[in-house]
DNA sequence: ACGAGAACCTGTTTGC
DNA sequence: TGCAAACAGGTTCTCG
């Protein structure tokens, strides 16, 4: 899935189509993605025009003139991709939802593996909906620093890469930027997270910071599903560090180490177990 | 209460 | 070549 920078991506390539536009059409055209569309979905969203669109870590909530929010969430492979006015586009495979607009533009939603979701609560009720309730604040929020983070970590035996993959540690970074600030902050992926504090959280803090905004500058990472809502591919997979680098050299400078691949968590982590301490 | 592992689902790549 | 296993950007449930 997308991780942060590429769900602000999408946000930001939905939003010019969306935004102010009433939602004239809405197709659903299976009963359930990760989790059941609620009961009566299209009725419910038809005919409301869309006010704003928000991203709060990896969700994107979509605010409708009526006081409802639409949920959703890109999962893996979740892609939002926006078809021309007057384009009659048949349905391809796992084409879930489609939303089509006033002024004949229309947004697909697709999803292969259909870990992703949608789903509606209002704004009265958003702040304790269950999927958001326990979302930690995301690194790009004014409250995140160093002293925040290793607060947040404190008492934690787990590894430090796992814990900064649990949204109710912090929210928006996944597998890739885990492991890229990991290294650029020169902290072993196995640390356990109470001990990323002083001068590691230090580092940590704005590494994390650092390369989510430079992922999100660059369009995001575009792996196998990842696209732009445009269509377009971001380009941030060209910068990484050590994702996927494995057997590539460490790019911190004098370092000369050799990058590994370990799982953790059943999850890859790629880092320099020479400068990553 | 916490942490590790499995499960969810489909598609693509890798290895024998 | 062909088939099976491994792997993929996430989240959530179960078990110890």
């Amino acid at each position: 899935m997308p991780e942060l920078p590429e769900v602000e991506t999408v946000r930001r390539g939905l939003e010019p189509v969306l935004k102010g536009q009433v939602l004239t059409h809405v197709e659903q055209r299976r009963p359930d993605l990760r989790i059941p569309f609620p009961t009566g979905f299209v009725g419910l969203v038809e005919g409301r025009r869309v006010t704003q669109l928000r991203r709060k870590a990896k969700y994107l909530l979509f605010d409708l003139d009526d006081g409802q929010v639409l949920i959703c969430h890109l999962g893996m492979s979740g892609r939002m991709t926006v078809l021309p006015c007057g384009s009659n586009q048949p349905p391809e495979r796992h084409d879930h939802v489609v939303f089509t607009t006033e002024d004949g533009g229309a947004v697909v939603f697709n999803d292969h593996r259909r870990f992703g979701l949608m789903t509606l609560t209002t704004r009265d009720d958003e702040a304790t909906h269950p999927l958001l309730v326990n979302l930690a604040p995301d690194p790009l929020e004014p409250v995140f620093d160093a002293a925040h983070l290793s607060e947040r970590l404190k008492g934690k035996r787990t590894p430090i890469k796992a814990a900064l993959l649990d949204q109710r540690v912090l929210s928006g970074v996944g597998n890739i930027y885990a492991s890229e600030a990991l290294n650029r902050s020169r902290i072993s992926p196995r640390r356990l997270a109470q001990s990323v504090a002083g001068a590691r959280a230090a580092r940590l803090a704005p590494a994390i910071v650092d390369v989510l905004n430079e992922a999100i500058a660059a369009g995001g990472s575009s792996l196998r599903d990842h696209r732009q809502a445009s269509g377009e591919l971001g380009y941030f997979q060209h910068s990484f560090r050590v994702y996927d680098q494995e057997g590539e050299p460490c790019p911190t400078p004098d370092c000369h180490g050799i990058i590994r691949r370990i799982v953790q968590a059943n999850r890859s982590t790629f880092f320099c177990g020479r400068c990553q301490r």
